[in-house]
DNA sequence: TCCGCAACTTGGAACGATTCAAATTTATGA
DNA sequence: TCATAAATTTGAATCGTTCCAAGTTGCGGA
């Protein structure tokens, strides 16, 4: 039995059917809405409760046009199927819905055409800013002609490519892959190894060649030596990283330790070893990056950089909010800072 | 060097810019923007010139506000951090952008309270429909108090509590979980397994009831006996299952197999046996449920049932446009097949 | 009694689009 | 050449809200 206050109406109560019931100038209505002080308590009360009575929702959109504002932020993500993403679009929405916006979500599958696409789609919902974590190989002339400097853009995780990028006026929040790979290896360095190999990614992407320039560095620093046949490229999953594992092996003396491009191929490599026989943690040192769920529970748990991406997607939008709240600023730089978490799967280089 | 047409403008171009800059009216432009064959073969080129020139964007809103439509759609997860519905969400966004509709998200960590402000601030944006997969414990009548039937509502994965919900006007998609179970536990009969246990989940759950009824129905069917001490509740995560692990074998003759609430308890059940000596796929089988990546990974690859959450999303958005196509319609229960996928977790018992 | 002031309230014009009836221009045929 | 039909174009109202200038009311003090 469906009661009067539960209406089944489809037509959607406004505030002009408000202010007819109560008596009132919409005016009025808007005021109470907003809590304004100026309304009497008598008027505000009676007007409240027919805002009850009646189930009025209000219409942010309406506002929004009067008002040229806008409540909601777009997302734009290269892979949100990805977990690292997952979390990271939970902290946005947290962030974002704690300021009052609203996320409005875009997914593009790593396709460039895609991007334009939703990016295009979403402007037109007139969001107030966008964080766009780009499709691999997306340009900044693309952006820059579809978004334009209409919107403020916070950049994640990837830069864009080409030449007008550099200065490109939107923020950025990148993370720090380099000290991250450079952390991990010296970390190996520290128990002793000395072969160590830079396993997975394609030298293609900004941040394999960020984590990869890491591990150069920490090598370089500590006078070891990088064999360039001990760059392994494969894609980021574990079914592919088990497949390449054998390249490690080519040669004598073969490494005894990997840093990995992340945390997915990590789990791959260690798939791959224990394949031949090789335990990690014990006859070889593995390193991943991301710390995503599984790294704590693999066997051995892996040892990895924990980039916490919820954190970093409420920072993204905090960066975001912040360029509303001042779009004079200068651009700004972000790089977040990531944790080195030290479990089994590294290990000395075996006793010769 | 910023050319004209890149403006630093932060005005933004409307109708009437351009209507006043090819000299014809609002209504022309109006026209031209949403092709009519009305205008012009010249007066269109002319204005879609101009509208490229001053890079005008489409402002939705105020086109829904005229034409009382909308062009959004609400999704609220309990849980985007779950690797599932990530996939789910974005088969969602997949499926809704293909059909001209933007996502508007909304995460509430399995919070009651914060579903409802979700819900209420999602519902401000006036999306045509909701997408809700509930938090554990959401209720039909807040749930009803907040949407009322003012926007289509489509349930996803969960039933809501409480009485007012089984007759509730909304139109579900629910997996097959008690059928899933059933062709899991069939196959492990097939496969000469007698002594089968329930694994995992929470009784509470009504997913888990669905699976434990599934598991019982296959039992009895067979003529196998149902031990209530072969039901063991744990957590719905590795860490947990792996510690329950023991409580199979308490007594003699123990279950040589093992039906699991879902794969995260299954893989950390193979973990338990393995710390006990036994191994899964030849002293003790072992089923899952979900069919989460890691599970054709592990060691042994885990028999399971596949959900193909991307495929579901994709659904759940179909299913939701349909009924905004057809509102009167009668509401409609989905029940989702989930597909056995047979591997290595699953074996025969061992020879006495 | 009248004025000034505080406390409320309100009409009507926006915001950026769409719609439709009506106006205008162009083409057609006798 | 002119009436009429066809092809274009347009003015003004409208969607649901906000905002501002101006209006109304009641009250205290001169």
């Amino acid at each position: 039995m469906a009661t009067d206050s539960a209406p089944h109406a489809n037509r959607k109560i406004t505030l002009t059917d408000i202010a007819a019931a109560c008596d009132v100038s919409r005016a009025t209505v808007s005021l109470v809405l907003r809590g304004s002080p100026l309304v009497n308590k008598h008027t505000r009360a009676r007007v409240e409760e027919e805002l009850r009575r009646q189930g009025y929702v209000y219409n942010r959109a309406a506002a929004n046009l009067r008002r040229r504002t806008s409540s909601s932020i777009a997302l734009v993500l290269n892979d949100l199927a990805n977990p690292f993403f997952a979390e990271f679009a939970t902290g946005v929405d947290e962030a974002l819905g704690g300021a009052g916006y609203v996320t409005l979500l875009g997914s593009t599958g790593e396709s460039i055409a895609r991007e334009q696409q939703v990016l295009a789609s979403l402007l037109e919902h007139d969001p107030a800013g966008v964080i766009l974590s780009p499709a691999e190989g997306s340009t900044a002339d693309q952006v820059l002609k579809t978004i334009g400097m209409r919107t403020p853009l916070l950049l994640f995780n990837r830069e864009l490519a080409g030449k007008a990028s550099p200065d490109a006026p939107w923020d950025r929040l990148m993370l720090d892959n380099q000290r991250g790979a450079r952390l991990a290896t010296e970390h190996l360095i520290a128990l002793g190894q000395k072969r160590i190999a830079f396993f997975g990614g394609h030298a293609g992407s900004s941040s394999c060649q960020q984590r990869h320039a890491g591990y150069v560095e920490a090598m370089q620093a500590a006078g070891l030596p990088i064999e360039p046949h001990w760059r392994i490229e494969c894609a980021p999953n574990r079914v592919d990283a088990a497949a390449q594992c054998g390249a490690l092996f080519f040669d004598t003396p073969a490494p005894t330790a990997a840093v990995c491009y992340n945390d997915a191929v990590a789990l791959g490599l260690m798939l791959g070893l224990y394949q031949r026989g090789i335990k990690p943690g014990r006859d070889f040192a593995v390193t991943g990056f991301d710390d995503i769920a599984e790294a704590a529970l693999s066997a051995p748990p892996l040892t990895t950089l924990a980039s916490t991406p919820r954190a970093r997607g409420r920072q993204a939008a905090e960066l975001l909010l912040q360029r509303l709240r001042n779009p004079q600023a200068e651009p700004q730089r972000t790089v977040a800072a990531v944790q080195l978490v030290v479990r089994g799967s590294s290990c000395p280089p075996p006793a010769i």
